[in-house]
DNA sequence: ATGAAAGCGCTAACAA
DNA sequence: TTGTTAGCGCTTTCAT
């Protein structure tokens, strides 16, 4: 049977009172120091564990936060989860992940997990065809503070922590017009996400401010696959650009492949940059330059925010992550 | 302030008592069908949600599995968690998602976290050092099953669902000698673990059961960095290879790394065969010939695995997924 | 410095 | 068909 020393069993044993034994292994300065020392070692000799169900009960405060993905299987969620993990480990938190799919109907059902949970908190990053996010904005009212992070809905008040896409696009699009390079394929994602509008519009307005002999073409893929054709449409075409930039890690991998496939040579016959969280350049020879994006930094910025949260600071806002550019062989 | 809705509250409005609300909304037979209406109605207007660890704290059982992994940021995990924890969701269950980094202490503390939230079951792939499986059989002993995955320990007398190891590498090897290559190049991991054991074994028996004019070059590459180098080696070595055999993901990357930088062409120059989840060999044109060792549905084994121990099926066993060979065209 | 007692929200055996 | 009651393990107020 599962470890049952309690509280009970322990003040039976030494013949004193439930709560003498809770305030005992508490610390609790009313209790004189031989008390303590007797409890603490029979609770530690019977492998005493508190039950956290019957201090979540009683507390009314479950110590754990929630987090909401689309997908698992992903770079950059990933080390935005492995940070968000190790923080709330540390910090004595339980971490309930759920991922939704793309699908927003599991999204609300991971929401309603979450509340039957008694989750002190939530970390929500949207699907991609989440247009309600009303289920949200009610978790919000019953006290449950959401932080989203990367995609975020464009709604006003809630707590956001983003990366700064803007900031990150113009560094890119200011990269490579300092490389003086001339003829730019620009590949973005789904222009419903905003975080494609805004690395769209900060990328063209850099390109638009400065002088340059050519604007850049610019395509949307929705897939590494069709970043793959669009890639290897236009590196075959006439209009053969010399530099490519790619929004996403999935783009980079879709693009990398059309300039593996043609057998094309980095930086010799085409340059490269992407917004990256940073595995995927470095999976190439020459290594990608890239834009970061960390998600690990994210991670900690997030829960940050969510303590801020938790200690009463309703302040709503949007943080944002500094982005930096990582030198790579292949711009 | 939280949504606080209690069998008690509505017991209150309507004016019967908590056990009867209780029963109705559970659909229990001796309720009649009026009061189970109107405690419905009134429950989901007044979106009552069950309070989780009343009923934890009730019943002793918590509808939640731990899942102990070193790291979230690995494909092959990934798809193994986002398969267990779909099912997880499917029947009612709850995940506890876990990371030891490579540290077995932090393992430990993991554990021990999982017992502390009374878990109903344990996935656990134990880290690279992990030597000391003793917490691991504790936790067993007080009737928490623990299903090993993928990492398992070579200790006899426990739950194991594992990649059909030796069946790949088999598998692999064929593939090889029946392509006709002479001048093989065998990459291995961290020789510590019984996943490579397995895998050499069985790799190197099939090559001397087999006629082959000349046997494998066999190394042991801890790191994608490490694969990277040795690859470089050789391939730049007057004894080049002709295929090069990737006994996982991370060496997979690493030779690839090198192939790009000696501007090798495959399958021209150079082949490559894998032990492979299947992500990464789709990243590379052409696509790299994979052996399956599919995280996913190892998940899928590992909950019927688990659903069987909780069913009181004591029987302890080592359950092993079938291998496919997907071709790429690197081969 | 210690104990008694109430109660968190729920379930289930027993009564009516 | 419904109600009463005890109790899961813990915390905490109010005695003592």
């Amino acid at each position: 049977m599962s470890s049952n020393t309690t509280l009970k069993k322990i003040s039976q044993i030494l013949d004193i009172s439930i709560s003498t034994v809770s305030r005992a292994l508490k610390n609790h300065p009313d209790i004189s120091e031989g008390t303590k020392k007797k409890v603490m070692e029979l609770a530690s000799t019977l492998e005493y564990e508190p039950n956290t169900y019957a201090i979540q009960l009683r507390t009314n405060n479950s110590k754990a936060f929630g987090l909401i993905v689309p997908s698992l299987s992903n770079f950059f969620y990933d080390s935005f989860i492995a940070s968000v993990e190790e923080e709330c480990r540390n910090i004595g938190y339980t971490l309930l992940i759920l991922q939704s799919g793309d699908d927003p109907a599991i999204e609300v059902t991971n929401l309603k997990l979450c509340k039957q949970n008694r989750v002190s908190g939530i970390f929500a990053c949207i699907t991609p065809t989440t247009t309600d996010i009303v289920p949200f904005l009610k978790v919000q009212e019953s006290n449950i503070p959401v932080i989203f992070f990367d995609k975020v809905p464009s709604f006003e008040a809630c707590n956001k922590v983003c990366l700064a896409d803007a900031a990150a696009a113009k560094l890119a699009a200011e990269t490579i017009i300092q490389k003086k390079k001339k003829k730019v394929l620009a590949l973005f994602g789904d222009t419903h996400l905003s975080i494609t509008q805004k690395r769209l519009q900060s990328f063209t307005d850099t390109f638009n401010r400065e002088w340059v002999e050519e604007k850049p073409i610019t395509c949307f893929t929705l897939t590494t696959e069709e970043a793959h054709n669009t890639s290897l449409h236009y590196l075959k075409s006439t209009q053969k650009p010399d530099v490519i930039f790619c929004m996403s890690d999935e783009i980079l991998i879709g693009t990398m492949k059309a300039i593996q496939q043609l057998g094309l040579h980095i930086p010799g016959d085409i340059s490269v940059i992407a917004l990256s969280t940073g595995f995927f350049p470095g999976l190439y020879h020459p290594e990608i330059t890239y834009v970061e994006t960390s998600g690990y930094k994210l991670g900690k910025l997030a829960i940050t925010r969510m303590m801020g949260c938790l200690s009463g600071s309703t302040f709503i806002q949007e943080l944002t992550l500094e982005s930096i550019l990582v030198e790579g062989g292949s711009l």
